[in-house]
DNA sequence: TCGATTAAACTACAGGTGTAGTCACTGACG
DNA sequence: CGTCAGTGACTACACCTGTAGTTTAATCGA
């Protein structure tokens, strides 16, 4: 049952997954690079994400140091496990037809899909 | 620029997309079969749906006949796309060594794209 | 020691979502 | 003709999200 991460949580955690342990204020000047968010925001999305436990807190004088609690791996495993249950009936094939039939994979995708896929049987 | 389909309105929008036109008593009779919702609720949605035009509405006497307006192809290559771009770069091969890695694909699974993808190459 | 800085905690607030309840109208039925 | 069942319209309401502002408490530098 993992708890659910919003689209401006999981920015925030991408972060966290990069490097960790950190405090707000690294964590907010890092998610700068992409999102142009302020410092508050940040904190906030780092309070939240600590309520659910998806990340740990850990004093280190008057700051915290905020970890993530949820795997990378296991989170993206839930997610495209649920993706692929609520859009394409739980079948990994219909997903690739599909990006495939919209022209969403180029001739060096397939390569490498192929070659993951073989290597996949050994 | 597709409208957003909340997770809800998507289990209507797969009634509509699989039989259309349809009246709102007709959508909650098939959506009662995944889902535990009151005939209101349904119509709630179909507004919901209706007001961003999603699905088109047509007089019949005292009703309407709802269908869809956006293609199920279409909507699903959306989000799909939307998907991979934000947890896996825009590349699918991450995705799918992610969920071969997670023991997600059947070798079965693992054949048949890679007769998908042979195909593809053609 | 005292003011300036910095951090977390608390508060805010509009828009989306899930999940209905209620109202008003209309056509069918007895 | 009066009543009722079905229908769309309007209203409700709590929780989630994105995006902060404000308050308070601790600390560091002069």
């Amino acid at each position: 049952m993992t708890e659910r991460i919003s689209d401006a949580e999981h920015a925030v955690m991408e972060v966290l997954w990069k490097r960790a342990p950190l405090t707000a204020t690294e964590v907010a000047d890092r998610v700068a690079d992409e999102k142009d968010w302020s410092l508050q925001t940040v904190k906030t999305l780092l309070s939240r994400l600590a309520a659910k436990a998806v990340v740990g807190t850990e004093r280190d004088g008057r700051r915290f140091l905020y970890s993530p609690l949820v795997e990378r791996d296991a989170y993206l495993t839930g997610v495209s496990r649920n993706f692929v249950d609520r859009l394409f009936g739980g079948k990994v094939m219909p997903l690739v037809a599909h990006l495939a039939e919209a022209d969403e994979l180029s001739a060096e995708d397939i390569r490498e899909i192929e070659a993951l896929l073989r290597e996949l049987k050994k």
